[in-house]
Formats: structure tokens, C-alpha cells, sequence
DNA sequence: TATGAATGAGACTTCATTCAT
DNA sequence: TATGAATGAAGTCTCATTCAT
């Protein structure tokens, strides 16, 4: 019901098929996001995603070979979107702690903006694993080549190149720990990251734990 | 077949009816246990767990009210395993970033002999949310104790409370995603993790990313 | 309704749980044989054989596999039936062109009390290819034995071997055609094969058609 | 792709709306021949068709009324064929046993050069009653003619006219069970029938089984 | 308490047909 | 007349759960 409005955007005045197929798309995929983000893959059945697109069952499989497919492509379609955000958002001229917390905020803040987001990408190592594998990779790639820059500046040090993708996957798996505990409020709602763990995770990447 | 051998030790001579019942109960956490580790959650039915205990779909809800209800028992019964095996793993007398380190191996060798503990216990934020949060509520407070400790004996300084229950989270967060990572070969099978990847999780707990 | 009537018989007092599911196996295939008989393989629903049977749609695969197994199944099951009653209704001490006539008629005759089995046998090439295979395998082995026999009491004489096997053929073809074209009414109704039709086909077996 | 140009005969000049839409229907039909013959009718979709045939599935409906339209406008388009084949390989001159061997010989001729026909043929039984029950009405007309000549001639003696038409209905039957049988290689290819087939059926026909 | 057959809701998917462009 | 996206009915199959024995 009102629940399809957020999908349906002002449509220009008059759409050619190939506009019209491609928007059918889109609805659906939005549809298939916004399911996952709130009751998870394994209670994302076509009819609830069809449903909510405003179409027919049947016409999903015009545009996905499977429940499987679409699975399997929601994450990269909101991951780039992330990824996107991220890279928008990060301020030019940081560089070091400054640019890393930039980084993570960036994170948290589509978080934020995106409540779906986080539980479609955690559920993705189960259910839609070979896109999960590929959004690592990508996300570790880029990762690494901004570790790579740090290093040549000089803010880091003492890492050689495998211990620098072990320290990545220590940084993704912060940022999606901290997010699962702290980026929604008691009643599960997303929200702000408060400050102090920010404060805490800068503290870490700085000093260490132990001093 | 003899699958099903592995789950049924010598039994001793005589059972109570008691006993008999504790046992089936036990037979059926072991056969939910490797099929959750093998299979996952989602394709853990009461038909497979039934066979595998070598007991009839009926009786499953002899000792467990429904299919969810074990799901959520799965993760208490191997969780205190797991716990006590770095209990009884750590070496007395271990101090510091040292103790630390030992905390991380014995996790990392607990994985690999059971191999099926990570997929249940990853999956669970999925499938068995209440007892993937209760896991973390302990695992949470047995750090916390742990740090105080630490934090008492001056070997950790400059962080408050609030701060280090967020540092509790990178930890336990680093330690999933080097497992999810590190913790098996090119085939998926259970492996130990290779000793750069502990030396750069040290270094980062040490000195810091950023130097 | 009163349709599943026929398929239910007088249950003997007490039916231990094995012999039930037995019955209900036997049940689920009478009605299929009914279904088929009826609308052909192409149109026999599981909803149809189920409802027909009085079963739930579910009980259909403690039985069997898929759709495709109780068609392949059906065939075997009421082959059997068709042969064992040629076999029975086959007067002893008849031979030479009176033996096959006998043949002939017995198997008119049940085709006339089971008048869904000529659909069962005709779409089974199509439908359930294997079976249809398996059931000529038996069907020619027999009669090759049947032929070889009247050689040997110089009944027939001047076909080899090959050539044998190919007028089975053309035999069980002949009862095939006859079946499709003769033994029905104009309603379509099953009905005995005029008399007239198995006179000719005695000729051409006794004297040829060309004299 | 290339599969399409066999059905796409170089076109002449300029098509006239008439012919072009002849031409279309043309494609269809030989589409739907190529479909059904090598997957059967019951896989015979409109897709699969007009994917064949070079057009929009909406196209398929200016054409036929519907998808069992053209399953049973295919066997009479065929089936002129097969008859003219026949009709056309027949040599002048031929009389008794001699003319139905060279119209056996001209039928197999044709099913080697149109491996889909026996199917198209064969499974019209059940998909395509109608046009099988017609089809066969044609046969049997024109094999009554040619019969009643061959009496006229005193090629045949002993058959009145209703034993005649039974006769007809184990030719046909013979003709189509030796195509089932023997008309395929080892891996259900086309093939030539092997001789000593013909010549058993020949000597069913001139001298009958039992001697 | 153990058994295992029976249940039925609900999921995915196919496909002939329609219809606006 | 051609197009191809949209439709929705209908079919097969799975599986947690119940219950009579």
C-alpha cells in the first residue's frame, strides 16, 4: 500500500519500453533491498518482494532467472552504492587516523541512512555466499590500496604486505562488529554510532591496547 | 551408516530411564551440532537430525518443543564447550599482550577441531538471534573481566569503561572475520591460521595501526 | 467422493501400521491408473491422484519420489496384472494360430475390464519412456519364447531369429492398432473388439494377404 | 542463432503484405515442426517456438488462436507432405506384394530425411487428437483405394470390405512399430530400418506366420 | 516414551495468453 | 501487423508438526 510509495519515484512524462523494463527492475531489486533489510533472506519470498514492486509474480522471473539471482544480486547493487557513498563523502586532503575515521563514519553514516543495508550484507556470507566473497574482495582491494598510499607517506609502519591484509580484515570486521552491536538503538531501529566507540576504535588503531 | 557411530559412545551397561532420556537429548544436540556445521541452519530439518541421532521424527519432540527450539539450544551447548576449552587452554601465569595472544590461539585451535563450531556460530545472528546475543553477553563479560584485570595490573591504560567494552568488540570482531578468512584452505576445510596473521593482530594490539 | 469407493475395499479387521502404508501405496497407484486412464499422463495432477485417493497431497511423497516416479511405476504395476491375466485366461493344450488367437483375445478381454490401461500403455513412450522400454523388453522376451516354441513344434517355419523378432513387432503393433481403432465405442466408451477384426488378423497370420 | 536459418529461405525480392504474412505462418509451423520433433508436444512452448521462428511471441497470435491451434494444424501439414512423398516415390507399374513393399520402403525414406515426423506423428495420438484421428481417416481412405485395386486386380482374394480395413490397420500398425523400433540407431538417432525387417514384414504379408 | 505415517500450508516456478505501444 | 512486458493460474514439492498406535 502506502508502503510502495517510497519505491515509485516521480516517473518523467513518458518512458520508452526499454526505460519501462529497466524501472521494473530497479522496483524489483528496491523491493527484493528493502525485504532482506527488514525480515532477512530466508523470509524473503518472491511473493513479498512482488508485492511490495507492485507486480506480478510472474513478472519477476522476466528479470531474474530465480529467487536465487536476485539474492545473489542485491548486494552488489547496494554495495556499489555504498562504496559510492563512501568515497563521496570522504573529505579531499586527510590522510593517516584523520582519513581512517573519516572512513568509518562514512560507513556508519550510510548505515545509518541505509537500515537494510547491514543485514543484507552480514546474511550475504550465508545465503548469497559468492557475492559475499566478491564484495570482500573488492572491499579488501580498496582497502589495501588506501593502506598502501598510507604506507608510502609514512603514517604506517612495520607491516609488511600480508600482515597489512590481516590488519584489513581486522578493520572490516570492527566496523561490522560495531555496527552490530552499536548502530541501532534498544529497539533495534538503526541509529548513530555513539562517540566514545569511535573514540575507543581510534584509540586502538593509534596506540594499541596495550600501551 | 556410520556416521552415526562417531555420536554414540559406549554406552554404559545399564540406563536409567533418566539416563536413556538424557542421552537422547544429548544424541540429538551432537546431530543438530554436525548438521548445522555442515549444512547450516537453514537446511538443518528435523528429518536430518532425526536420522542422525538415529531416533524417529516423533521423537524429537520428546526433548525439544520445536525445530527453533534446538536451533537456540545449539549454541549454549557448544559455546560453554568452546569457553572452557580456552579456560583450560590458557597457561597460568600469562600476563599482558602474552595472554592475550594465548586467548587467541586457544579460540583459533578450539576451531579447528570442530570445525562446524564457526557456521554455528556465525550463522546464529541469523537463525538463532536470542542465543547469539546471550553467547555475546557472556563472551562480552568474561572479557571484561579479563581487561579489568588487566587494566588493574596497569598493563592497559587510557580507556574508560564504555571504551573498552568497544575495544571488547573489535577483539571478538577480529577474531571472527580472521577465522571466516584464515581459518580454512582453498577447499573450505578446517585449517590452522597462519602465524603472520596472529603476528599482525598483535601488532595492532600492541602498537597500533598508525605508528 | 463416491468415486473413492472403488479403490477402497473391505478392510480386514485390524491393519498393523506396515500393512496400512502398504494399502495406502496400493491406493495411490489405483488412482493414479484411474487418473490416467482418464486425462493421460499430461493431465494426472498429484492434486488429482491425492484427492482421488484420499489422501493429503503431502502423504503422495512418503510413497514416492516425485510426479515421474508413480508414472514410471505405473506402468510395471499394471503390466504385471495385464500379463498375469493373458497368462491365466490362456487354455491349456491350444497351439499353432489358435494359441495366438487365445492370446489375442485375453488380451482384449482385459483391456475391456481395465479400459484405462490402453492409455496407460499408449503414453507411456511419451510420458514414462523407461517403463514403456522395460514393458516391450518383457513383452518380446515372452513372445520370442512363445514363437520359438511353435518353431520348434514346426508350427513356423522359414524366419530366422531377426526376423522372428520383427514380426513380434509387428504382432504387438497389430494389437496396439487394433486396441486403438476397434476397441472402443463411437463414444469412445471401452467395448470387445468386433469379430470380424480378429478374423482378418487371423488371416494374415494363417495365409498372408497377398494369396 | 544458426539454427533459425534452415527455416529462413532466401527470400524473393519484395514480399507483398500477403506473403509476407504467409511466409510467417510458414515459419512457424516448420518451427513448431522442429520443436515438437525433437522435444515432443509437451514441450513445445510458444517461447520455444517463435524463438525458432525469428518472431515476438505476440506475433505467434496473429497467426494461430492458440497454442493447441497450431499442435493441431501440424500433423495435417505434415502429413500432405509424408503422403506426397510417398505418393511421388511410388514407380509406375508396380503391382501386389511388390507396390506395398516400395510404399513401406518410401515411408521409411521419408522418415529418414524427417527424423521429427514420427513423433509429430506418434505423440498426435495424445496431443493433437483431432488431427491424429484425421490424419489417420486420410491414411486408411487411401490405403482402401489402393487394396480394393489390388483386389479389383485379383492381387488379394478372401477379404471383405470390413476385413480389408482391419488389414489396414495392422499395415499401418506394423509400419509404425517397426519405425519405433528400428528406425533409430543405438543413441535414438534416425536410421535406416535393417532389410531382413522388411522382408520378415513381407513375408508376413505373402505367405502369413504359420505355414 | 518411541514411532513414523499423515497433514497442509506455503514456497518456487512455468507458461499460455493479453494488451498497450 | 509486430512487439515483448505483464499477468496469474496452476503445478510440483518441502517440511515442521501432529497423533494414533
Amino acid at each position: 500500500m502506502s508502503k510502495q510509495s517510497a519505491l515509485h519515484r516521480q516517473p518523467p512524462r513518458r518512458l520508452s519500453r526499454e526505460e519501462k523494463a529497466r524501472e521494473t527492475r530497479r522496483l524489483l531489486l528496491e523491493a527484493a533491498a528493502e525485504v532482506v533489510g527488514n525480515d532477512g533472506y530466508a523470509e524473503a519470498s518472491i511473493a513479498k518482494i512482488t508485492q511490495l514492486a507492485g507486480v506480478a509474480q510472474g513478472t519477476f522471473y522476466n528479470y531474474f532467472d530465480s529467487r536465487q539471482d536476485i539474492l545473489d544480486k542485491l548486494l552488489p547493487y547496494m554495495g556499489r552504492e555504498m562504496l559510492d557513498h563512501i568515497a563521496q563523502s570522504l573529505p579531499r586532503g586527510l590522510a593517516g587516523p584523520a582519513r581512517e575515521e573519516a572512513r568509518l563514519r562514512a560507513f556508519f553514516d550510510y548505515l545509518d541512512r541505509h537500515p537494510g543495508f547491514y543485514r543484507i550484507l552480514y546474511e550475504a556470507e550465508v545465503f548469497a555466499p559468492k557475492a559475499h566473497a566478491e564484495h570482500f574482495r573488492v572491499l579488501v582491494e580498496g582497502y589495501r590500496n588506501a593502506l598502501d598510499r598510507a604506507v608510502a607517506r609514512g603514517e604506517i609502519a612495520g607491516y609488511d604486505e600480508d600482515e597489512l591484509e590481516a590488519v584489513i580484515y581486522v578493520l572490516l570486521a570492527a566496523r561490522s562488529y560495531i555496527a552490530m552491536r552499536y548502530a541501532r538503538d534498544e529497539k533495534g531501529h538503526a541509529g548513530p554510532v555513539p562517540e566514545h566507540v569511535i573514540k575507543a576504535y581510534m584509540k586502538v588503531l593509534t596506540k594499541g591496547l596495550f600501551s
